[in-house]
DNA sequence: TTTTGAGTTGTTCGA
DNA sequence: GTCGAACAACTCAAA
């Protein structure tokens, strides 16, 4: 038999991958299996240092894996992977199904490029491939809640057996791992299979159980810190689906919850996957008439946010964790969202993009369409008075200050009950914490008006 | 086609 | 401090 390609692009794992095994499969007792990734200039170019840098540690415990085999080529992937075709004699082609904006227009030039050579998508990165879930008239969801009552309906596929002793191909050149990333001080979560194997055990075992509350505690860290890796698919969704069922029985309501939160992950995706160009666009095309704040005073107050000195601390800290970790609490994700579209006016297109950049879990659907969600913009049919505020947010969720210490040091010797509004403490605001750079009451007043004004349009 | 129930994550006010 | 009601109507999903 010839030897089979398998080419690796958000799926950097051995197990549980459908495409891998029907690579195996396809090269039959005595093939080899040629293991491929393509360092696509238009994807790894808009990257930010962090995902860069978690990508290059996937492909390094990849290429660990197979012995070294991983085959590792820079350029258009409509070009490289048929090249690689002809220098291997492969017979077939093998990809995790890709429902990405970018990633369906690259399959189909590469799948044209191959002209008679098969190119085989199996699987997808979700637990219910985007696409497939309709409502019972035929069109798709756009509410979340239906679509979780199908998707549990539905259920998800077992997760497939790991091969052993792939006979991988060797011998094939391959460039180096891309280069290292200067991540200014950034502290970067482990990549690789194994590390993502490492993290979800440790959360089955010790967080699960508490997830459902503790979730919303940014001080206590208790959420999964899984989405680096099911971004890049060193853990399969359903492999997680599976493996937290087996505890359903103790902690039924925990499992469900997060479950619920995988549910999202896929539901995002689908939603991309009908209405791409909602990665740019509001997903409710009223919502474009919205007026933002544009120009030098606009930029400003963009700078204070990004670099987390707005004088709100849950935002502040929220800013310098995604700095300092490329990471940022979910609950945190959602306030310092808010800040940006309701106290600061500012376009959610511009937050968005800055996440995208800096976090090393960027996802296009799940971050612009969660940013769409803040922004009254998207698939929630979200009453518009919902504004986050920052001082009560920060006093519910973090009522001891613990993370909003952790992160802005400043803050280290404000009492608990000052701490999420320092500048009314008795001693004045510390040293170097500046006072709000906004009135949250004002501007929600600002907000409200803007959104009623679309409204009446 | 019509009807009915529901919609991730909120805030403020007044009792 | 805690609690329920009001916020204001609209869209979606399914019967």
């Amino acid at each position: 038999m010839p030897p089979a390609l398998i080419w690796f692009r958000r799926d950097l794992r051995l197990s549980d991958h459908p495409a891998l095994v029907a690579a195996v499969e396809a090269a039959g007792g005595d093939g080899t299996v040629v293991p491929v990734f393509v360092v696509d200039p238009r994807l790894w170019g808009p990257s930010g240092a962090p995902r860069r840098q978690f990508l290059r540690g996937c492909l390094a415990d990849l290429r660990e894996q197979t012995g070294g085999a991983v085959v590792i080529r820079s350029g258009d992937p409509a070009r490289v992977v048929p090249d690689l075709v002809r220098e291997t004699g492969a017979g077939s082609v093998h990809v995790s199904f890709d429902a990405g904006v970018y990633g369906r227009e690259r399959d189909a030039a590469v799948e044209r490029a191959l002209g008679d050579v098969p190119f085989v998508r199996t699987g997808s990165p979700y637990g219910v491939t985007p696409g497939r879930l309709l409502k019972d008239d035929g069109t798709p969801f756009k509410v979340y809640s239906p679509f979780a009552r199908a998707w549990r309906a539905r259920g998800v596929h077992s997760p497939a057996p790991r091969p052993d002793d792939v006979a991988w191909a060797e011998g094939v050149p391959t460039e180096d791992l891309p280069p290292a990333q200067d991540l200014r001080g950034t502290v970067m979560p482990a990549a690789g299979e194994a590390a993502g194997r490492d993290v979800w055990a440790q959360f089955r075992e010790q967080r699960l159980l508490g997830y459902a509350t503790a979730r919303n505690t940014p001080g206590a860290d208790a959420t999964s810190r899984l989405s680096a890796h099911l971004k890049y698919g060193t853990l399969h969704p359903r492999t997680l689906h599976a493996e937290a069922q087996e505890l359903a029985g103790d902690h039924a309501e925990a499992v469900e919850k997060f479950v619920g939160e995988l549910i999202w992950r896929d539901f995002y995706a689908d939603v991309l996957w009908h209405r791409p160009e909602t990665a740019r666009e509001p997903f409710n095309p009223q919502m474009r008439a919205m007026r933002y704040d544009t120009g030098p005073d606009a930029d400003e107050r963009f700078a204070a946010w990004a670099e987390g000195r707005t004088g709100y601390p849950i935002v502040d800290a929220g800013m310098r964790q995604l700095h300092g970790e490329a990471y940022v609490h979910n609950r945190v994700r959602m306030i310092v969202a808010s800040f940006l579209v309701k106290d600061l006016h500012l376009d959610w297109r511009r937050g968005a993009r800055f996440f995208f950049d800096h976090l090393v879990d960027g996802d296009l659907a799940s971050n612009q369409h969660g940013w769409q969600w803040v922004a009254g913009t998207g698939t929630d049919p979200s009453p518009y008075y919902r504004v986050f505020n920052p001082t009560r947010q920060g006093q519910q969720f973090d009522p001891d200050g613990a993370y909003v210490r952790r992160w802005v040091p400043e803050l280290r010797d404000v009492p608990d009950r000052y701490v999420h509004e320092p500048w009314t403490a008795p001693g004045g605001l510390p040293e170097g914490y500046p006072a709000p750079i906004v009135d949250h009451a004002e501007e929600r007043r600002v907000a409200l008006d803007r959104y009623q004004a679309v409204r009446d349009a």
